[in-house]
Order: C-alpha cells, then sequence, then structure tokens
DNA sequence: CCGAATCCGGCCGGATACTG
DNA sequence: CAGTATCCGGCCGGATTCGG
C-alpha cells in the first residue's frame, strides 16, 4: 500500500489540497491568510451567535480598533463570510450578520478556537523553556 | 432559556474561549495567529505525513524562501510543535517532526484547511463581484 | 545541504482627529 | 452611532550574500 493511500483512509493530506502549482496554493493560501488574520476568526466566532452591531462588536473584542474593526468586516463582507445591513436612522445602526459561507467555517475555526484554548497555557510554558534555553537575548 | 444556555448545548461560544480581560485574549490570538502566520499552517499539515528534511519541506511548499521556512520552523519549534534534530554528518541532515503536541492541532486545521479548499472557489467569485460592485478603485 | 546575516520595500495595524 | 482620513512605526517577508 502506497503512502498517498494509507493517509487518504484516515485524512486528506495538506499536500494534496493546498495544490501543487505555485498559483492553486497561493489562493490556498489567500483564503488561510484571511483566517489567520488579527481579528478575522473572532469576529467570525462572535456573529456565530447572532447578529450583532458595530458597537457591540467593538465591546466584545477587547482591543480592537474601531480602524481595524472596519477593515476586517470589508475584508470578510468582500469574501462573502458576513453580511452588512445599514438601516438609514438616527442615530445610524449597522448590523452585521453571519452568511451561510460565514456560518459554515464557524465549525472548523471553532474547533481550532478550542484547541487554542485548551492548549494556550502549555504552549505559553513551551515558549518560556526556548527561550531560557536559548539564553539571553 | 437563556442565550448562554442554548448556544452551550450545541457549541462552545468564540466569547466564552477568548477571555474577556485584553491581557487573556492575547494570549489566546498569540496562539490564534501562530496557525495564521503565512506558513505555519502548510507546514504543520505537510509534517502530518511523516517527518521531512529541511529541503523536502522547501520543495514541498511552492512560494516559500528559505529565510521563511527557517524563521517558521523557529517559530514552530518554539510554540513545541515541531521536534527539529540535526545529524552531525557531511552533508548535513536535518530532520523536523510533529510533536504529540502538534500532532493534537492537525485534525483542527485540517479542517479549516479542507474548508479553504472546498469553498476557494466561491470565495473567490465572492471576491470579484464584491469588487466588481464597488467598480474602479 | 542547511542554514545565518543583512538589506529593504510594503503593508499591517494603532493613535488621533474629524464627519453625517 | 458608525464610520473616514491621515500619519506613522514596526515587522513581515522576499532577495541576496555568505558560512559550516
Amino acid at each position: 500500500m502506497s503512502a498517498e493511500q494509507r493517509v487518504s483512509t484516515q485524512q486528506p493530506s495538506m499536500h494534496d489540497m493546498c495544490g501543487h502549482a505555485p498559483e492553486e496554493a497561493e489562493v490556498f493560501r489567500s483564503v488561510l491568510s484571511r483566517i489567520g488574520d488579527k481579528w478575522s476568526v473572532m469576529l467570525v466566532g462572535m456573529l456565530n451567535d447572532g447578529p450583532l452591531r458595530f458597537t457591540e462588536l467593538k465591546n466584545l473584542t477587547p482591543g480592537i480598533s474601531a480602524r481595524m474593526l472596519t477593515h476586517t468586516l470589508r475584508q470578510l463582507e468582500r469574501d462573502g463570510l458576513v453580511e452588512r445591513t445599514a438601516y438609514p436612522e438616527i442615530p445610524p445602526r449597522v448590523e452585521y450578520r453571519s452568511t451561510k459561507l460565514g456560518k459554515s467555517l464557524t465549525s472548523p475555526i471553532l474547533a481550532v478556537a478550542e484547541w487554542a484554548s485548551t492548549h494556550q497555557n502549555e504552549i505559553t510554558v513551551n515558549r518560556a523553556r526556548y527561550d531560557e534555553a536559548n539564553d539571553n537575548e
């Protein structure tokens, strides 16, 4: 049994998915990098529980600036992960809600978020140990 | 039934995991950002199938430079996701393998990678449509 | 073969001030 | 309330060169 057959029986391999041509890999990565940028994952996660207004989202996301909140939401809207609805009222009200595509991402990223939450202490220890081993600097 | 109870019966909420204090959220995010940076996910995924040498890893990862490969592997080693073994031979041989912690991450990130692979076309279309709607610029 | 060192352009992302 | 505009420091990441 070849290596390809062996791994295909349990899980897809990264090498198969990312594509072998540089262009394919770049699309693949451009999607991954959206997942990986500073605030996207948290925002998509937040919106999973229901639609939220701009300020609510800002208050729920500690440390984010208005600029980055706007910017990140635009990117997510562009990718079709988030839907924006502006109500022409005074004062203005804008609601952000997860799209079908956005919801389909929720399960995978919550798994990653859960992993991060579970292992963050272990990783913090590992980093400290590594930094001490390669002492000073 | 409260909102907290409702969501807790199906899935953990992002808001619960990320922590509410800025410091907690920052640790949480520092772990997520490692997942999200340009090459980490692909490399961890590659190493899931078995240990690889530096050059093998480089050839399997289209577009990566030697500098970034080294740098990313160092970060992964620091976090305890990857183990580095150098054999004092001539020519030198260095093997990278996934640690137990690294393997525990494989399942979640493969789920995300699979999602990315599945929806990359849809996202590409969404981006094109968005860019056209907000035409020129 | 497996890196380290250096240089450097770009853009990510925070701070601040200002609009409808 | 929900942004936009502007400035700007930092660091991400590629290219190149050098070393063990």
